[in-house]
DNA sequence: TATGCGTGGTT
DNA sequence: TAACCAAGCAT
């Protein structure tokens, strides 16, 4: 593969990343932030176990911290191991996931709950590949889990990493749309050798972009890097590329299919299509969005064109 | 690689 | 007040 214009733009000068380099100092100024600073969230308690910490990342894709956490304790309560929560018929986790959005995320860790229990003795498996052949896992949440839960070494790069490192090591505002092969190989040589040291390494690093090194608003008075942060030794420069589209949402199939799925959580048993046909005027779109979340499996069709949760 | 996929708080 | 943003994944 040749080197791209992105590579190019995103290249990191060798002093902050050759091989080989020892980057201690840095590891110790985040990681002693971090036990400053750290919040006390319920899936980094030693209580929490490996099914909390998988519960918990998927709950966080894409959803913030506060809206996580009631939902995440009840879940936990309800099916305290996978096999509880496999036991179960997929509807009810559709269900009890609420207005958390992205409803494909309780059908996918229903599916991973069953997956664990048939291939794995119920206990989540602590090897990266095994996690990543669950569905919803994908790369971050299996690095994620074999960090956090099970202390391994892994790049973990979420949409906090990247920010932190595009600001701290690459000196721009804002890391590209979508990672980058650069962004992945910086993020490996960060990482630090001992097992232990990395697992915090990546918390920490979470953590900092989370509460300090913020999308809008970064707080760099706050910062321990600040100093080092090629980006603010560079004048802190706007964001130049291509522009980050954000997604619309009004009068789209998403909000069709959020109206319709609530109704349906709201309901104990089957709901008739005219309460569904209540939701949404055009009669096309909302068609084709409640035949999408029963294609998605979301949602079950019955006779006499009634709907519900799914009960498998 | 670009797109679809929810929801609600913040600026 | 729209736009932005939030611990991504699957296709």
């Amino acid at each position: 593969m040749t080197a791209t214009t992105e590579d190019a733009a995103n290249a990191v000068p060798d002093h902050d990343n050759g091989p080989g380099r020892d980057h201690t100092d840095l590891h110790t100024t985040v990681v002693d932030w971090f036990d400053a600073h750290a919040r006390d969230l319920p899936w980094r308690r030693p209580e929490a176990g490996a099914w909390g910490v998988m519960v918990s990342e998927f709950m966080l894709q894409q959803t913030p911290v506060a809206r996580v956490l009631p939902v995440y304790e009840q879940w936990l309560a309800r099916w305290p191991r996978p096999a509880d929560l496999a036991a179960e018929p997929s509807g009810e986790a559709v269900r009890a996931w609420g207005r958390l959005g992205y409803p494909r995320r309780a059908l996918r860790l229903h599916g991973a709950a069953a997956a664990i229990a048939e291939r794995h003795g119920g206990d989540v498996p602590g090897e990266h590949a095994q996690l990543l052949a669950l569905p919803g896992v994908g790369e971050y949440t299996a690095a994620a889990v074999a960090s956090f839960a099970y202390g391994q070494r892994h790049a973990v790069l979420d949409t906090n990493v990247r920010r932190v490192f595009a600001r701290a090591v690459t000196g721009r505002q804002y890391p590209p749309n979508a990672t980058t092969a650069a962004e992945r190989k910086l993020a490996r040589a960060l990482v630090p050798q001992e097992a232990a040291l990395a697992a915090r390494w990546a918390a920490a690093t979470m953590e900092l972009g989370a509460l300090v090194c913020t999308a809008r608003g970064p707080e760099c008075e706050r910062c321990p890097i600040a100093a080092q942060c090629a980006w603010q030794l560079a004048g802190a420069p706007e964001y130049e590329g291509p522009p980050r589209r954000t997604q619309s949402y009004a009068g789209t199939d998403r909000q069709v299919r959020g109206r319709l799925l609530a109704v349906l959580r709201d309901s104990a048993g089957p709901v008739p299509q005219a309460a569904l046909d209540r939701v949404w005027h055009e009669p096309v779109q909302r068609a084709r969005a409640l035949d999408g979340l029963v294609s998605d499996g979301l949602v079950e069709p019955l006779e006499g064109g009634a709907y519900r949760l799914p009960q498998t």
